[in-house]
DNA sequence: GTCGTCCTACTCGGATAAGGCTTGTCCGAGTCTAATCGG
DNA sequence: CCGATTAGACTCGGACAAGCCTTATCCGAGTAGGACGAC
């Protein structure tokens, strides 16, 4: 599940990619999107390592997206906070259960974690304002 | 994501839908599948509070599945124990998320928790236990 | 043989607790812009 | 008019703390099966 900390990272990034000009305090995150200013400022930080944001400092100085819209995955975001988003612990990799060879359960999970990775690398921030559709089609 | 208690439940109700003869005592369950005794008899009443499991009380008692594996889904298991799983706070339905109306976050997400949901309540025991497959095909 | 009693194995339901993780807060230090002031 | 200084706005990085949720543990009470003994 996407944690309180992601969902705040996800409406920043996606309020900074609908904003022109781009580029944007904390200040202004934290007042329109409902995020504690303090708590803005540390996930912004985040994204800023891990190169979705840009950061301008001193004085007119703030965030702003590194790429382009349509180059920022979710799924990109989400890592940079939470880490990768798992249907269940033993999708961690091989080692993250003991009873790895014999249960059958992550077995059957597989094909839906890997689906939901497809989705969320496949839909870019341009997707979510709506500038271009999910891979999906609309009804 | 499934929790650690959900996890210990799949495996626990996987386990006795592969049973023969079925039913099991909490002792079983724990031992065989590396879940701490007290907790897993924990898990196990809830499972049987809800309809999943049936109990057998007194000696020669203990626990098994109240149908055949095959109409039990995985999303009734876990409902059971972690309530419904969602991939963001705001799936939990109107009135979660202030923004509702103006963030197209959630909205994005819907059809993939769409396809979670439907693959989880379209997966039961018997899929698991390879009796039968998940409406997937094989590669 | 039959009935009743007791022992033992098992679950029920809830109280209780440790620990970790999420969710924040706060602050001194560093960085940059722009305004101001002196020459 | 030009350059230097200063004030102010903003981020950096990390320490620190509250609170909740997960992850258990434990226990007295209730329930059932089987053995055993009395008749």
């Amino acid at each position: 599940m996407i944690r309180n900390d992601t969902d705040y990272a996800l409406r920043m990034v996606v309020y900074l990619a609908g904003r022109n000009p781009p580029g944007a305090a904390t200040a202004e995150l934290s007042a329109g999107l409902g995020v504690p200013h303090g708590f803005a400022q540390k996930i912004l930080r985040r994204l800023a390592a891990a190169g979705i944001l840009k950061v301008r400092l001193g004085r007119g100085g703030g965030f702003s997206l590194n790429r382009k819209p349509d180059r920022v995955s979710l799924r990109e975001v989400i890592v940079a906070i939470q880490g990768p988003p798992r249907l269940n612990r033993c999708m961690a990799g091989p080692g993250a259960c003991a009873l790895q060879t014999s249960c059958k359960i992550s077995a059957s999970l597989k094909p839906i974690q890997r689906k939901l990775d497809a989705f969320l690398s496949g839909t870019s921030l341009s997707d979510i304002l709506g500038r271009a559709r999910p891979r999906r089609k609309a009804p």
